[in-house]
DNA sequence: TCTTGCTATGCAACGAGTTGCATAGCAAGC
DNA sequence: GCTTGCTATGCAACTCGTTGCATAGCAAGA
């Protein structure tokens, strides 16, 4: 049940409407955690009503009114708990290696195309990272006090960037691999 | 519902009872797809009506008897045309990543065991993963005919131990970063 | 005016995944 | 005889996640 959580760190960084928190799940928070706009109108609704957080209608022009939600106390304390309550590292789903595994009883060839494309994805993924941290994150160095937050949001998005490369160098071994069956036939 | 895939994947490697199953994706298949008896056992009964298994009773000494399922043709056809259908890169769902962007505004001290607890987690299970390499596939070099199956394993494999040893390291990142802020107070 | 497209919110139905519980065979040890 | 523990299968209830659809405000351009 992270997505409450999700929810509230990231209102936490940012009050929003729901559908900028979804926009921010396509990008930033989508990172890492992925979440469609019914989840989260649905998730938002449930906590407004546990009093998890507090809305706010905002009258816009040039466009529809939002409700604004922001992390009320209650929701503070529940993230809190949870944060200092231990949670297992978590299980992890892979389609393309268990198509990779399957592949052997059927057309390993016919894989080459969709690890490439794979491959690619990631190619992209890890491009767009890298420009948000050029964007965000540009100073390196020691440069003031920390601070905690962007520190912190950095060093997740170092996350990405590791995963990515990992994936893209993975990949390219799978590649080798299947060359090698092509090669030996 | 890549779920049916990974079983029929793992028959066809090996017919099993859904107990046997079970325990593999505790294993070998566990590392990359996660899945309880429940799952298994209401997805192969399903896959028995569609005819997508065959069932075998398998009167066994000293314990219960079992079911062993084997993949039927239609079976291997849903197999086929799945392996042959491009699938989305999969979505990511790192809770620690959310633990790690909310330490911010609560106390990111109290995140140091926690990162610490997963670090180990995930070198256990790559001393696991390297165990497994080492026994499973101990020739790295040219030795007959290249298997597919046993090659396409082992890069699965490498995949998992790759994911490990980039975490290990990200994680390692994480907690000099965490370092940072005690120094700094 | 009409369509397209983006913002913004939501319902309903379904499918996937989790949790708790229940049953049963058999072995081993107290 | 009783408990513990592993093998083996399964139901029921619930929560989480996905998909399709619906509504509505407003802007811009054909």
């Amino acid at each position: 049940m992270a997505l409450d959580h999700a929810i509230l760190v990231s209102l936490l960084e940012k009050p929003g409407s729901g559908y900028e928190l979804a926009r921010r799940f396509e990008r930033s928070i989508g990172y890492f955690w992925t979440a469609t706009h019914q989840q989260i109108y649905r998730v938002l609704k449930r906590m407004e009503s546990d009093g998890w957080v507090d809305v706010r209608d905002v009258p816009q022009q040039g466009r529809p009114d939002k409700k604004e939600y922001s992390v009320a106390g209650p929701g503070r304390d529940a993230l809190s708990a949870w944060l200092h309550a231990p949670i297992e590292p978590e299980s992890v789903r892979h389609d393309l290696a268990v198509k990779i595994r399957g592949a052997a009883f059927d057309d390993p060839a016919a894989l080459i195309g969709e690890v490439r494309r794979h491959r690619q994805a990631h190619t992209d993924r890890l491009e767009h990272y890298r420009a948000g941290e050029a964007r965000d994150f540009p100073s390196s160095g020691a440069d003031g006090p920390p601070d905690a937050e962007r520190e912190l949001q950095h060093a997740v998005l170092r996350g990405g960037i590791a995963y990515e490369r990992m994936m893209i160098a993975w990949l390219d071994d799978v590649l080798a691999t299947l060359a090698r069956f092509e090669a030996g036939r």
